[in-house]
DNA sequence: TATGAATGAGAATTCATTCAT
DNA sequence: AATGAATGAATTCTCATTCAT
């Protein structure tokens, strides 16, 4: 099901997601930088994409499905709503620089670069509602998790999605701003944040509007 | 009591809002659009500045600290802290193009360009805690909000302005993002946010830990 | 043997020169003028050279040893010591223009500029000894010439290179300057250089010290 | 009878002076750079000068007077022609720094900056004979040799000129350029020279041609 | 198909000179 | 007369893209 991609087009992804990693600066990489790292030819490239900002855009794309497919196999494993909310604070701790990241695409998703523009054209055609595909995975999971159950209207989905998202998202954003003092600190907030989603969905199911 | 700025000086700073509110992307302005806007010659810009990169990070500086200000205004003229929650959602509603700026003020601390750095530097050199001013600016309402009632500990104080600023932040994505279709969605989700906002800080502050 | 050169560094090369040769001021070239010269894209210098400096000082050094290489080769066709002197002196008159970018490169060397800094250090990498390889002409037409005969302390040699090499050189100076009136003055000093330098070559060797 | 200076102007020539005393590249010292350590307002130099050009050329132009008045005064407190010479030589080795200033202007004469031209120009309006004003003090010096004899030929005169001023000069750069190993070997070299020198006017003056 | 040498438009920055005060 | 803020022409260098091999 899932699209094949040719050998040189994923080299040139993967090389766009370690240089990211690496925590490159987004607006200034170059094609001679990519290709290198991905260990092709600068002309070659040019015969897989329209352009430097396709380039990185399908790099980003690419990487972004990969990682939100396994964060998703990963929260399935666990056994309840609050330990699955709950593996995404740890993993989120555990694996900082990937966070970083995330965050980084996301954000990035807000400025009015041609890369962002072509990364949201992308998102437009894949017809993948909302803004990233993170948010499908808190809607998707938070389905399984209704599942059986009555759905709620779709104002309600909206703002529980909004809120789980926000959450999770601030909790990383303090992470990477080291406002936490301490494992101690973290842990706590870590469980508030577990418990206030789970409480707040109850919430909103026993709501009558 | 504040800083005065010379006009040459502020001329700058404006140019780069009013480029930023046109949509320009940050991270390809050019020095010679940015003093043509200002009316200003080109080498004039660098009696001011060392450089682009302070040219640009500066002037958000500045007019981060303008909106912070002015936010913060605002909300002290609502009665409670419901509506002063919802005063914000409305700005927001209202001032559609001015919070994508914030947005992307706020996405842009955490990309890895010049700018972002000289502005974190900023930030860092003005001591101002926490990550953004917007960040701020919640703490003091809520500090406002708590006067005179026993303040919680730091670890739930830090839970709330996180769990105030990411719903609010998601409220704006959303916004941006056109996730909503209608006026009478879009209200009911103001509503569900406001209220879990408040019902938040109760349990909070209720909470034994 | 010698070293081969790519085409464009060549062209670069003598581009510099013919530039130099009318009377272009070194230290105000441009590297579109250069490229211009040369017939090659202005991005295209920078892809052998790491900047104007560079180009400049590898072009002079360059000249100055294909220049040296054919002087020497020069003085060699001629019979005796005298007629070396003045065939050097009598080449000096024929080829004002060449010479007088013989001098100003030997002043360059003077000067503080980043590109004589460059030579500089391009000839001491070279490891050429003496300031300029000009100087190591005269000292090895000398050795040739003191060929089978005993060599003088190395004071001496010192002396007898400076002695000729700054005869020779301010009669340049004098050509350039048009300090002459005349044919007939210029063939009397010539013709005193060479005695002068012939003589104290033939004093120096005799002396005892 | 020495021109009168305005305080501004003689402001700006001994500023020009310590910063090329400082090693400064000619071809680079900037408008800001002189009039600031000249102490004076950038626009005021433009009161006095036409240009930077005017304003570099003239500095050199004063300051090399200066210098060769001063020369002129100390040898002629040297009782005869070896000490003079002499005096030469030592006062060389004891001012370095100034002389590497003194060899920088002569050299620069022969480029082709503008600054050069315009120093060369101001040299033909001054009528000054030969190519700088150190070969007047040599002619000078030569002169009140000879006075009470018999003066050669001016064929034999602008070759002693040209011979002394050579040897002077080569044995400066010399001692720039650190081609001496030890105190011993430059003393050597400067009694070679010396002698050299004195013996050459005897036989230029003892020549029948 | 794959390449990378060549290109030149475009960016940041500098600095001589002007001119209003 | 003295100033220095303002200017913009001119310069160096970068890098996305092309195209001959």
């Amino acid at each position: 099901m899932s699209k094949e991609y040719l050998p040189k087009e994923r080299a040139i992804y993967q090389a766009v997601l370690v240089l990211f990693e690496e925590g490159a600066d987004i607006n200034n990489l170059t094609v001679s930088e990519i290709t290198r790292r991905a260990g092709i030819g600068k002309g070659t490239a040019y015969e897989y994409f329209s352009g430097k900002e396709e380039m990185i855009a399908k790099a980003f794309f690419y990487n972004g499905e990969l990682f939100c497919r396994q964060l998703y196999e990963g929260i399935c494993k666990e056994k309840d709503f609050y330990h699955k909310v709950n593996y995404v604070l740890l993993a989120m701790e555990q694996q900082v620089a990937r966070m970083d990241c995330i965050f980084r695409l996301i954000h990035m998703l807000s400025d009015n670069s041609s890369v962002s523009r072509w990364i949201r054209e992308l998102l437009r055609q894949k017809k993948i509602s909302g803004e990233v595909p993170v948010i499908d995975v808190i809607r998707r999971v938070l389905q399984d998790e209704l599942d059986g159950r009555e759905l709620p209207s779709e104002d309600k989905m909206i703002y529980l999605v909004l809120s789980i998202y926000s959450k999770v998202f601030c909790y990383g954003m303090a992470l990477k701003e080291e406002t936490f003092e301490g494992e101690e600190q973290r842990e706590a907030v870590r469980g508030l944040i577990s418990r206030g989603i789970c409480r707040e969905v109850e919430e909103i199911l026993s709501l009558e509007l």
